[in-house]
DNA sequence: TAAATCCATGCAAATATAGGCATGAAAATC
DNA sequence: GATTTTCATGCCTATATTTGCATGGATTTA
């Protein structure tokens, strides 16, 4: 039997039957394990199928799971969000923002600080309740689907009466002249209500979204008391902003 | 057969299910639970799945928390979910309590159905979060790590302004004589609440629960207008609930 | 807090793999 | 046509992987 003729064989079973196995093949087609598995090593090399301990599967059987979670500039979030775990001292009474820079400061919340944090966001709610001594109450109000937070008249009249020490918030968009901007109306009124429930608003950005803008504006970048973004204070890039009178961290 | 293989029959019984016991796979593959589990955490390093205690749930239907979620009695509590969607027409403003029971209402509740819904139970709202047409306001409040709801003077407040066609409530413990009972003071209030912020109250429980007690009570057996076993209605076991006044499906 | 359940770890047996080497057949070269 | 080269193949061995089981510790539930 000639080489093409059996690797088109070992094929043909691989479509039929989603799976092989290599010692199945081998006594099929009479030839040793090794011949089979030189075979197969060969036609997963030009792509034609996959190979796995101990036989073969077809390439389309594998149905891609749901979604990928991977977040967007992880390592640049969680630098920013190291950076801003450094302004928390116990008994603060803090608000955290919806967004994946934000839950990521959530996830980083060391265990043994006793904190009361507020939020709007289930992903953030969810991440600080493994955080014992963390005090989490969740913003009520209508929850919108596409930010996982609550938004809405009921969630800003709800932070209407509270205050907090410090407010960690992320945004869509900065700019030194423009300030912070959303591509979303609803958001953009909830944070504004965020911004004034905070005796100091922290800032936390990845570069990459310095000096871009929107449509509907949150605040002045003079309405922020600190900044953070996962380079070096000194970087070229945050000079625009040295001019406000905000904490560059 | 492969361990490829038996990888992606478990990929595809979480997208399926949602959620999968770990012993129940050993059965079905007919392999061990330590193959399983350490399926399962390959699985879960490559951010397809979820590994809880005794399980597997899938991504998208979670909040990002690393939180165990139960899958005791998942069977029981899928039929129950069934049939407490029976009630539900279009245009309903319900409210859904905390637990696995009421997640999975939550998790089966059509995508095609428009209600409103009020939840002070973070998985609850997660789940709903994936259907398009569900309306859903998270009741805010102090978030309980344990049951992950949100309990508290501020979460009983805010449900005394609603007042809802349906509320589905779960329980720790439910007889005809007694009444429903809980082990936690808190949980009891805010359950309290509930009923009476509601018109008509559902009680989810499995039969496993059904004449047995506890320190708190929540109610009156009385209180509830319908109550769902995964029984069927005739079962014996529910004798003593049939002279009073309620509704068993 | 106690009982039940689940999990991580190490171990051993079974199986799979990679790479070296020998053999024989086909192909290329002289 | 004889010799050399190339290649496919099978066999062997050391190594790696997979899997079930036992154990002690961790977690959950009541």
């Amino acid at each position: 039997m000639l080489k093409e003729e059996r690797q088109q064989t070992i094929l043909n079973e691989v479509e039929l039957h989603n799976r092989i196995l290599l010692t199945d093949i081998a006594e099929a087609l009479d030839v040793s394990i090794d011949t089979v598995r030189r075979d197969v090593k060969e036609l997963d090399s030009e792509n034609k199928l996959r190979k796995v301990h101990g036989g073969a599967i077809s390439l389309g059987f594998t149905v891609n799971s749901t979604r990928n979670q991977n977040v967007y500039r992880l390592e640049e979030k969680n630098i920013i969000a190291q950076k801003a775990l450094s302004l928390l001292k116990p008994g603060s009474v803090i608000f955290i923002d919806g967004g994946t820079t934000c839950s990521e400061l959530a996830r980083l919340m060391p265990h043994n600080l006793e904190i009361t944090c507020f939020t709007h966001s289930l992903p953030v709610a969810s991440e600080l309740l493994n955080k014992p001594n963390v005090n989490v109450i969740i913003v009520g109000g209508q929850v919108s689907s596409e930010s996982q937070t609550t938004i809405g008249a009921n969630a800003i009249h709800n932070l209407s009466e509270i205050r907090v020490d410090f407010s960690f918030i992320g945004t869509g968009y900065v700019d030194s002249f423009y300030g912070l901007t959303e591509f979303d109306w609803d958001i953009v009124q909830v944070k504004k209500a965020v911004i004034k429930s905070s005796k100091k608003t922290v800032l936390l950005s990845i570069s990459e979204k310095l000096n871009s803008q929107h449509r509907y504006k949150t605040c002045d970048i003079n309405a922020i008391n600190t900044m953070i973004t996962e380079l070096n204070p000194t970087d070229a890039l945050l000079n625009s902003f040295r001019n406000h009178d905000i904490h560059i961290l």
